[in-house]
RNA sequence: GCGACUAUAGUUUAGUGGUAAAACUCCGGUUUGUGGUACCGGUAUCGAGGGUUCAAUUCCCUCUAGUCGCCCCA
């Protein structure tokens, strides 16, 4: 033991692709990427790597945040940068770079790898790979109910279904405000209620409502009312008076009655203390191992602010892989399969590899996929492993097929044999 | 930052105060050009260090790593 071994495993909280897990992973984009542009977004991209102001310079909150819980270091110039941690400042920054000449509203989606210092946990690691999709440059409803439809949409194409195993539910950060505002409360303990509210779901029903009493006083009857409330109407009287419970009702009704997409009001869906003024929806995972939410997203004022020029509402949602594949997986609705070459070409000698290798480009001129066995093992377990990998046909190159030109194409499946030259068997397979 | 739990073969797991068992995988063989079956064989300083003991993989302590919660979640 003069020396110490290199572990095998990767760095804590992120995670090695082997190729049963990469198959998983394009599953998951594939759906991704067909599902947004079903709905005409637009693809963009920047590096992982961005200055570390353009997270800090969002207020106090956030430097504690980027300080804590990013990975920021010095590069060699002193500059000071981050793994990304989410992709909305970037979008931000590319879009108030361009929004002289850009043709609103924008319709963009993302996959970002995203970066996070934190502890892990289930469905948290350090890293992961998030979809966001956002449309910027218009405050209109529709806006709302085509991102929900969006959102609704990626699970369908999943197999999943609506109801069974996720719901959608939605809020209005307006409703909130209101219901604060009329009850008097100071800004601390709005804060401790909002707070409370995004536990909710995780609290026994006691347990919380003394809570709330603690936090409320006087006004926890009310609190608890609109936050018990499983349906819109159910809310204390005098917000249906507010323009926002009337934007989120019509919402919920078309969603239903227009889109045939159910979406339920829950006022415990808070979506953190960040940009969001308006409709604010998460959906949610419905296993009961993995009670929480998968996607989150809502309506915003301006989001570019911080580059100066004209006020950019927009509304926008983010979803990440590593919930998502819990999901599938949970939930038995993943069908990924890893991607086999359609031919392996297997040379009774080693002597013959390069003759092997000779056919098998001949069959990928064809644009038949094809590898080759280069290994020293038995004819045995060279088929045994094609056999295991789900090869579709299999050639073997001896002295004779070297010589004659011809050769055998063996089904895998069937175990059935054709005899012929190269391009004869191409026509075979093509 | 706080707490709980776990650590045995490549993997998933048994098990015991007297140096370990199974399944699957992998490698090799029965079968020197035809697979998926069957049979045989091989692979572990029981996470690291220390303590208690005649004896520790087992009990205790420390460390490390991991998992799961809390906090936080842009």
């Amino acid at each position: 033991m003069s020396k110490k071994e290199l572990t095998t495993d990767p760095y804590k909280g992120v995670r090695d692709f082997y190729p049963e897990d990469k198959a998983i992973q394009n599953y998951i984009f594939d759906t991704w990427h067909t599902t947004a542009r079903q709905f005409g977004f637009e693809e963009y991209d920047a590096s992982i790597l961005e200055p570390s102001e353009l997270y800090k310079s969002k207020g106090v909150q956030n430097e504690e945040m980027v300080n804590e819980q990013t990975y920021t270091f010095k590069d060699r110039s002193d500059r000071e940068v981050t793994l990304r941690p989410e992709m909305t400042p970037t979008v931000a920054r590319m879009v108030a770079g361009r929004a002289k000449e850009l043709y609103f509203p924008l319709r963009w989606y993302s996959i970002p790898n995203l970066f996070r210092y934190e502890r892990t946990q289930r469905g948290r690691l350090r890293e992961h790979w998030q979809l966001n999709c956002d449309i910027f440059g218009t405050d209109d409803i529709t806006a709302e109910i085509e991102m929900v439809l969006l959102a609704n949409q990626i699970f369908l194409n999943f197999g999943a279904e609506n109801g069974t195993h996720f719901e959608i539910c939605v809020n209005h950060r307006g409703l909130l405000d209101a219901l604060y505002k009329d009850l008097e409360l100071s800004e601390e303990t709005a804060t401790a209620v909002t707070r409370l509210a995004d536990k909710m779901q995780k609290m026994e029903v006691n347990e919380f409502e003394a809570a709330v009493k603690e936090t409320a006083a006087r006004a926890a009857d009310t609190i608890l009312k609109f936050l018990r409330a499983k349906s819109i109407t159910e809310v204390p009287e005098f917000l249906k008076e507010n323009s926002t419970y009337l934007e989120l009702e019509k919402f919920i009704d078309d969603m239903e009655n227009k889109f045939a997409c159910p979406v339920k009001f829950d006022p415990s869906v808070i979506r953190g203390f960040d940009y969001y003024t308006g409709i604010v929806f998460e959906i949610f995972d419905l296993h009961p191992e993995n009670k929480r939410a998968m996607l989150g997203g809502g309506r915003y004022e301006n989001l570019t602010t911080l580059f100066g020029g004209d006020k950019l509402p927009g509304i926008g949602f983010g979803m990440g892989d590593v919930t998502m594949r819990d999901f599938l997986e949970s939930h038995n609705l993943l069908t990924a399969n890893i991607t086999a070459p359609t031919l392996i070409v297997i040379p009774t000698d080693t002597e013959l590899n390069i003759d092997a290798e000779v056919v098998a480009n001949t069959f990928r001129q064809a644009g038949i996929s094809a590898a080759v066995d280069i290994g020293e093992r038995k004819m045995a377990k060279k088929l045994a492993a094609a056999d295991k990998q789900m090869v579709e046909y299999a050639i073997i190159i001896g002295d004779d097929e070297v010589k004659s030109q011809t050769y055998v194409l063996k089904n895998m499946t069937e175990g059935s044999e054709e005899c012929g030259t190269l391009e004869e068997l191409i026509s075979k397979i093509v």
